[in-house]
DNA sequence: CAGTATCCCTACTGATACTG
DNA sequence: CAGTATCAGTAGGGATACTG
């Protein structure tokens, strides 16, 4: 496999996944989406309390560009826009879902590891 | 769930994986890992040409502190040094393979994309 | 509400040289 | 072989203030 995408050459369909999700919020981002859809920018920032608006924001617009997620602008006062995941957005949730699997598995580990320093 | 990690407090699985795994080559050195164990260095270097060394081997470094992988150094000449992954590390399959089969999934999403340009 | 603009700083990167 | 050391450049990220 080869395949070109902005300017740059992947030659796994790994590399060329990290290089989309791989930012340091996407994931964050695209596991609010799948819990619920639409999402309004403020919406997001309350769930997602620890990422500044900057790059909340910038994180957003790449995951457009990318077509991962779609905006949607309504002409209305006061301004009202929605985040939703595209098809192949949709698509992460195996990936979304393996990485808090494993994230709980993670701390169950940590938590053992604590009680065995407790014990000695 | 709250737990206490590295002096930083996550309220979610989903956080702690992607504090450990969220490195910029983390991913990569797992997938390398859960393809072929043990590897020495150098075959890492081979496998990722795109990783320069000093990063390299910090996020080994990082990965072996957070008990992903372990490394295990033989007292010869010339020097040998083995990475694999642990018990909690190999369980990241899921997660590596779910990358990788979405970005393949991408990738044809892409050039099906690039096709409808083309035709048009 | 949904963003910009500004400033600053850390993380990452690349090249090259050196060591046990 | 498996690293460490140093320098220097760039991109990504953070805090805060401001706007249609």
């Amino acid at each position: 496999m080869t395949i070109h995408y902005k300017e740059k050459t992947f030659f796994t369909g790994k590399d060329l996944a990290l290089s989309v999700i791989g930012g340091r919020w996407k994931i964050a981002i695209i596991w609010c989406l799948l819990q619920q859809s639409p999402l309004r920018l403020s919406e997001i920032q309350r769930k997602l309390p620890e990422v500044n608006q900057r790059m909340l924001i910038r994180q957003l617009r790449e995951l457009e560009e990318d077509k991962i997620i779609t905006r949607s602008v309504y002409p209305v006062v006061p301004p009202k826009v929605e985040y939703q995941l595209s098809e192949i957005g949709l698509l992460l949730e195996p990936v979304v879902t393996s990485i808090c699997d494993w994230g709980d598995n993670f701390a169950e580990f940590l938590e053992e590891d604590a009680d065995k320093i407790a014990v000695n």
